[in-house]
DNA sequence: TCCATCTGACAGGGAGCCCTGTCAGTTTGT
DNA sequence: ACAAACTGACAGGGCTCCCTGTCAGATGGA
């Protein structure tokens, strides 16, 4: 009935930050939260209210950011594949020379961050199978690599005989297997040092590489 | 004070079966239904109270059997594992010939398998990751079906002229990729027929089977 | 027949978590 | 200075689950 002209004010700046400042900034601080309890202590642990403690804010604004727990573990996991996206790609394009040689400097960037990212690294390769939610994304982010890795594959041996399913099934159980071993590597399986792993995976590489396209 | 000459019944016979009968029945009955409920609900819906409704039996019975929940998921998922392993070694010490029709024939009869268990496969595949407990029997079943793997490249291509940790690197490679991708098919995300995935397997396993040796 | 053992049903304490709501105190624009 | 918006602390209901305990009824051996 009486709404005044306006409703005005429901935004206002606030420690000279508008209203859309504050909410990206705490969403951020929630992500990051996040992300630290699920690399440091797992899914199982990374409840709403450990959330909250974690970053320094009341439950409150956790609903303003996110519907629930669910959500903001898959925020999360997003962070972190984005991280891992921009990492590779980065490495592939500033490398000049054969795909054999960007590979090795993709791998070679990837076991980098995760010695430097032990809890992102976690996040993006253990604690992504543990929730319903976080597997869609770990499938997506898999698949996304796998393209990858068939596109430097084409770009190695020219453009593939077989169909394109077929190339994509290649390329996955690389990267999976990649993952994998890494992540065996990190629970202290496997006693591998760096460079015998990249060297490994480019290997890999190479092998299946042709394999999807030269017969 | 009076315990009577013999404590003696604290057995008997019940239905004509011993109690050791009994109790190894429930126990089976508990980690079928344990199963069954990880591979048709997922490990979130599989709570010990379910579990004992499932199976027919009280809480009691569970706690017979089990000392909690992480228990009989340990133990649901080692009974699927020892039927994956059986079902592989069979495959291969039944089948006559090259180490490549030995894994043709291997991963045939996994196939057939996932076709015809769906639930104990998203057991296996997908929630054995799904719980801090199952990753480590998951991590093993990987090694072992790594191992495998090396023994069949071996008797293929001859002793390795790599260590031993990398020829299992490669192992694990090979058994965790391919392992994703017969997630992702039974995810619906690949379009392939078993043949082809058998193929594409077979010609995956020569690859780096020779890429573990030949150098 | 009679008692000890076994079995199934169920109640309920205890704990953890999700989510909502309240309330006092702080900052901003007028 | 004052009202409106904003913030942080916290309480508490509701829910689910784990696990223990009780109790009546069924079964088997002496």
């Amino acid at each position: 009935m009486s709404t005044p002209a306006e409703p005005s004010g429901t935004t206002r700046t606030y420690g000279g930050r508008t209203a859309d400042d504050r909410r990206a900034e705490r969403r951020e601080r929630l992500v990051a939260a996040t992300v630290r309890l699920l690399g440091e202590r797992g899914e199982g642990a990374t409840t709403m209210t450990a959330v909250c403690v974690e970053a320094g804010l009341t439950e409150r604004y956790f609903y303003e950011s996110f519907t629930g727990r669910e959500a903001a573990l898959v925020a999360a996991l997003d962070a972190v594949s984005d991280d891992i996206a921009a990492i590779a790609v980065a490495a592939i394009t500033d490398t000049e020379g054969t795909a054999t040689a960007r590979a090795h400097a993709a791998l070679a960037a990837l076991t980098a961050w995760v010695d430097d990212h032990p809890g992102d690294a976690r996040v993006a390769l253990v604690e992504s199978s543990a929730h319903p939610a976080l597997l869609a994304r770990r499938r997506e982010l898999l698949g996304t690599f796998a393209d990858l890795v068939v596109t430097e594959a084409t770009e190695l041996y020219g453009p593939s005989s077989w169909s394109p399913t077929r190339a994509r099934a290649q390329g996955l159980i690389y990267v999976a297997g990649l993952a994998e071993l890494v992540t065996a590597r990190m629970a202290g399986e496997l006693d591998l040092t760096n460079d015998e792993l990249v060297e490994i995976g480019a290997d890999s590489f190479e092998r299946l590489a042709r394999a999807t396209l030269d017969r």
